[in-house]
DNA sequence: CTGAAAGCGCTAACAC
DNA sequence: GTGTTAGCGCTTTCAG
């Protein structure tokens, strides 16, 4: 039970008699071997379940068909949905993924991560963490110097940094237009930390939608939560407080949100009769909520994979020597999904 | 704004008027370089933040620093939480984490996935895959002519493979002795797939742990899910059917625990007076639940970690020159978290 | 203390 | 069609 070591292209070419440039040419199916040849070498290596080095091939070839990503938070399920879609479509595209996570959301300093992915000689990096207080300006200042092409999976501070993104105004908007559907009139909002720029940008969903609707948004219509359940507690029982005459509220994510069907179960608050409510992301447990929440949906893994398609899109048409051309960013559209818990009609 | 392309040490000497192995020497701490040119290459490599391709030293050194990563499911928040565990520990100990995701949980031929990471030149491999069906089968066969060490994150189909898992059987045995410490007697179950090792365990805790206090748990005091929480809202339906003096359940996972509770709270059944309930990961919502969930806790975070200490251990005894000396199993011991589901007294 | 030569495993460019 | 030579960026070995 011996570990097997490496084999090397040497050892199998003189198994096979021939030199090590006709293994390789055999390895990279270049047409002039003849084919006989190619058989007999194809058989050999077959056999001997040899595997070329990637990391010799990296070296010469000046690419190693590895992307480097960046992310953070993978103990929340957000992170880990964009990832399962990187991974599923770099597999499919023939990308290894070298992954770093940041310890924190707002890690300032993140050179060393880049240093390191670019020593390895990923192809492109992705982004994939989202925008936190000033976690990008490392980013903003130094991307336009790195060697390899970058996208990010959030919006980006310089607007010509192609990045895939939801529109997480609209979510805001879309969520608080059905509130105003439904009939609802004095609609809060139970925001994330406002140091998240997607926690701002449902926040002027909400805001907006209301002025439009001729409603006056005032600061004691909106508490802001940290995005977890516990938050959601609390920030609901003041919200009550600061704004007693509230019919709805507009919760910008479902774990705070679950937290908020919580507190009115226990207080007999009647959901979505007396309190109408509406969540954010339709994470696979809302629907079991009591009662199920409405929600606006966004699918991280397809946001994960087109960011992949776009970096390895950027990647090729570099090699072919064509120009940087500026790519247009992709902005994605959350979806309303509407259930019990604020179908007040 | 021309992207920087990378440097080599060939410049850096030259810029330096050294030859290459001056600057290697200073790279890399060696003694015998004299402290003024230390110091001056050093100045000129801050400056020009010039950083040794890893690739190129993969290649001489037979180590590249790497640790190949075979994961499932990370859109599920169990293997996420595992994953994060590896990369904050990876980092620290200053590896790089290659990851590939399974496309399924059962996915059989897992053998491209091995020959992928070793073509790059990991230093070794962890599985974090839990045991689904058969999907180990190629791993009990092939692993000991693997190159490189391999640490599981599942108690493995060969006793001799080292591993960090936790105990599944004793988290069964503690929830349910939890039960009938609190005065229930017909505590049924309902469990995960039974394809699934873990799911298996845990139920055999549940069926002993009743057969030692001289209860006997048949087989319609159990019914399986699939390990969502709408699995776990018909389970219990039918577990109720078929088992109706039933005052207890003890629930696989969170998540189908969750589907529990709603299905009490829709039919206005008292928990944990009339249905004690105790689930099982402790997810971060669970005490969020109504009422707030009893669960047995496992540390995954902490699991990856282990692992990760496990895997780089065996690697370097094994550079130094060490016998292959057989690697003791660390088996970690769940926790129960008593909350207000189940407790009666 | 420092440099020159050799080579890690592979492929590009050129011979034959 | 096939082999030879050179070299990717670095470190090791051995001279000086």
């Amino acid at each position: 039970m011996q570990p097997s070591k490496r084999l090397t292209i040497k050892q199998v070419a003189q198994l096979a008699g021939v030199s090590t440039q006709t293994i390789s040419r055999v390895l990279n199916g270049r047409p002039d071997v003849s084919p006989e040849t190619r058989q007999r070498v194809q058989q050999i290596i077959d056999e001997l379940g040899y595997q070329p080095s990637e990391v010799a091939r990296s070296l010469i070839q000046q690419r190693s068909c590895t992307l480097g990503v960046i992310t953070a938070g993978l103990k929340y399920i957000g992170p880990s949905m964009i990832l399962n879609g990187i991974t599923t479509e770099a597999e499919d595209k023939g990308y290894a993924i070298l992954l770093k996570e940041l310890p924190k959301f707002d890690t300032g300093d993140v050179e060393p991560i880049f240093l390191s992915l670019l020593a390895r000689h990923v192809d492109g990096i992705l982004w994939a963490v989202p925008q936190v207080g000033d976690n990008q300006d490392w980013l903003s200042q130094q991307s336009p110097r790195l060697p390899v092409p970058l996208v990010l999976l959030t919006a980006p501070p310089h607007p010509d940094l192609p990045y895939v993104d939801y529109d997480n105004y609209q979510g805001g908007r879309i969520a608080t237009q059905h509130l105003l559907d439904q009939g609802y009139r004095a609609i809060g909002h139970l925001s994330g930390p406002l140091d998240w720029l997607s926690a701002r940008q449902r926040k002027e969903g909400w805001q907006d939608t209301l002025r439009d609707a001729g409603l006056n948004p005032a600061p004691h219509h909106r508490v802001e939560g940290n995005w977890s359940a516990a938050s959601g507690e609390r920030a609901l029982q003041r919200l009550m407080e600061q704004y007693p005459e509230m019919d709805a509220v507009f919760v910008a994510n479902d774990q705070m949100a679950m937290g908020v069907l919580q507190v009115a179960c226990k207080q007999g608050l009647q959901i979505p009769q007396r309190l109408g409510v509406v969540g954010f992301d339709n994470l696979a447990e809302s629907a079991y909520y009591w009662p199920p929440l409405t929600t606006v949906a966004q699918d991280l893994r397809t946001q994960g994979q087109t960011a992949v398609n776009l970096l390895i899109e950027i990647i090729e048409s570099n090699r072919n020597g064509a120009p940087q051309r500026p790519t247009s960013p992709v902005v994605l559209h959350p979806q309303l999904i509407v259930r019990e818990s604020s179908l007040r009609l």
